[in-house]
RNA sequence: GGGUGCGUAGCUCAGUUGGAUAGAGCAACUGCCUUCUAAGCAGUCGGCCACAGGUUCGAAUCCUGUCGCACCCGCCA
């Protein structure tokens, strides 16, 4: 609708005031506020000044030229010059129709299909998932989702750190302290291999002569030592058995391609970078110049692509990712979804691929940044003690507290519920209320954890939402009604103002979903999902539908279930899965 | 020291290419269950949009400076 009203503005624009407005955008925006109307055309305003006339002149210039259909009331102009669009009721009630009709709730394919990499959770071999890998993994999922609806071909790619100096730094360790593990599967448990990666580190870092053994085990590792090979492969078994447990509890599905996949390419863009002119030595390194990043003295900073020791860093297998997807994948586009600290590196990556020509100027590289995660108190979550929290005993901890909260409501309530239920409902609603949270926040910010917060039933919280959905399941039971076998033939009548607002909602989903194909922010489909709610909740209040009259309960029952089809289909963009009853 | 981001109600946060009187939720207070689950709805209270300049018909939004906070800064990822 909204790209129908800037084509029809625009064409007005030019017939008003001539072909040098060609490229000049009509500036139709939804309206500020329900009492201007659906729509508003603010181009009066800023035309004011480049055509040196009055902005409510040019306003009813536009007015008057315009040719809109009979789907819209007349147009008005308020203010210092703004259009306001109103569309009639009848052509709601029409477009509601149709979208019930519809698979796909009104929500169109890209028009351009493209095959885009999402690379996004990206954990540590021997290491835990912990709070930090949640936003990435959350939010990756849920970009990847709503691409993948929009009919684009998503590569989910867990870009997983398998290799690197703390192999080797991990392995020579447990060479002296637990050599079992180098040669047993599941010698110990993840748990176990943590501390002891703790342990490892702390010796490399206060330690010279274990540092330079690392080293070494690193050189053997990529040497393809076959001892060495076989002890990371177990290594890297474990924790992949350990990162399943954690995907398929939040239904989150990946294609590991780890830092390891890339290593065979790295040499080569070494020689690339060279044939390119960008590689220069600088105190034993091979680094590339940048643009726009200087040090103290206003020098130049380099992006090292090979250590001293020759050893490559995670730079090199970032340009040699980019290569590969852009040459094997035949990626059109790559998304990173990592924490915002990591900006100037990708920024840096970025300049030099496209430096090199390793990803053409048609391929878009795209860091989708976030905060970190913080405590209730706005600090760095931690455990008492200090740890860093684990992502298995987080998510744990949010279906127990689930699962407390509605065994008391049952009780107090005095229903009668299974044990079956019972863990089914907390489990999803749990796991949505830590999804939704970390979704309904604007990413680039950081973000404070709290489970009194994210699992309250009244607010912007999942279980709001999956309420509401709830509320048309009851309906549908009560009233014995199937609601996938609604009459397509009855009308819908607006008799409450909630009903018509509640339509005119439930058709900005196409709008919504379009624009966070380009900006990515999936919290604002959590704002038009809690929207949804809030304004089915206003229309359930008002209007009854059971009792109604035949053919107002029947126009009552398609906008509910409306409501709940794009309930569902919203939520599971977010990666949250819906319930029949809560 | 340099870079990036942030600073909006008591708290947690929205604020879409600059647009009309800056919005939610929570908390607090007041109403509404013989009616589809009240896990709801209606309402009241609450703002120097960090501060100071500038650009503009118009600034929370853009520019400059100041203060505060966070993160990053050549051989970790």
């Amino acid at each position: 609708m909204i790209e129908k009203l800037r084509d029809i503005f625009t064409v007005a624009l030019i017939e008003a005031f001539g072909d040098e407005l060609k490229d000049f955008s009509p500036l139709v925006v939804p309206a500020t506020n329900p009492k201007f109307g659906d729509y508003q055309c603010n181009a009066a305003l800023s035309l004011a000044k480049v055509l040196k006339k009055n902005p409510r002149a040019i306003a009813q210039t536009i007015v008057d030229t315009v040719k809109l259909n009979d789907s819209f009331e007349p147009l008005s102009i308020a203010g210092a010059g703004f259009v306001n669009i109103t569309i009639k009721p009848e052509a709601i009630a029409k477009q509601i129709q149709s979208v019930h009709q519809d698979e796909r709730v009104g929500v169109e394919k890209a028009s351009v299909q493209q095959k885009i990499v999402v690379d996004f959770s990206s954990p540590n071999i021997a290491k835990e998932m912990h709070v930090g890998h949640l936003r990435s993994t959350i939010i990756g999922d849920s970009i990847a989702r709503i691409l993948e609806f929009r009919g684009h071909e998503v590569l989910r790619l867990n870009h997983v750190g398998d290799w690197g100096t703390q192999f080797g730094m991990l392995i020579n360790y447990l060479r002296t302290e637990k050599p079992e593990v180098l040669t047993t599967a599941n010698a110990v448990d993840i748990g176990d291999l943590v501390t002891l990666y703790k342990q490892a580190k702390a010796k490399f870092d206060r330690d010279a002569e274990f540092q330079e053994q690392a080293r070494k085990e690193v050189v053997k590792l990529q040497n393809k030592d076959s001892e060495s090979i076989k002890a990371w492969q177990l290594l890297c078994e474990q924790s992949r058995r350990e990162f399943e447990i954690i995907y398929h509890l939040l239904n989150i599905k990946l294609t590991e391609r780890g830092e390891s996949f890339y290593n065979p390419f790295l040499p080569e863009i070494i020689t690339i970078l060279e044939t390119e002119n960008l590689l220069e030595k600088n105190q034993g390194a091979n680094c590339v110049f940048l643009d726009g990043f200087v040090n103290k003295q206003g020098d130049p900073l380099p992006l090292i692509v090979q250590k001293t020791d020759g050893g490559y860093n995670y730079a090199t297998t970032d340009l040699a990712a980019i290569r590969y997807r852009v040459n094997e994948d035949k990626t059109d586009k790559i998304i990173y979804v990592t924490d915002a600290g990591q900006a100037n590196h990708f920024i840096q990556v970025f300049q030099v691929a496209r430096k090199a020509n390793l990803a053409p100027e048609n391929v878009d590289l795209v860091h989708v940044s976030f905060g970190l995660v913080l405590g209730k108190d706005g600090t760095k979550i931690k455990t008492r003690s200090g740890e860093t929290i684990r992502l298995k005993s987080l998510l744990d901890e949010a279906v127990n507290r689930t699962k407390q909260d509605l065994q008391n409501r049952i009780e107090t309530e005095d229903r009668q519920e299974t044990k079956e239920f019972i863990n089914q409902v907390s489990q999803i609603v749990g796991l949505s209320a830590v999804k939704y949270a970390d979704l309904s926040q604007n990413r680039t910010t950081d973000y404070r954890f709290s489970y009194e917060k994210m699992l309250d039933l009244k607010g912007n919280t999942a279980p709001y939402l999956l309420y509401a959905y709830v509320r048309v399941q009851g309906i549908s039971r009560k009233g014995n009604i199937d609601l996938d076998n609604l009459s397509t033939e009855e009308n819908i009548i607006f008799t409450d103002e909630s009903e018509l607002v509640l339509a005119k909602h439930i058709l900005q989903l196409d709008y919504i979903i379009k624009e966070l194909e380009k900006d990515l922010l999936p919290n604002r489909l959590c704002l038009y999902l809690f929207e949804l709610s809030q304004k089915f909740n206003q229309f359930y209040d008002k209007c009854p539908i059971l009792q109604a009259e035949e053919k107002v309960k029947i126009s009552r029952l398609i906008l509910a279930d409306l409501t709940a089809k794009v309930m569902k289909l919203g939520l599971s963009l977010l990666g949250i899965s819906v319930l029949e009853r809560m």
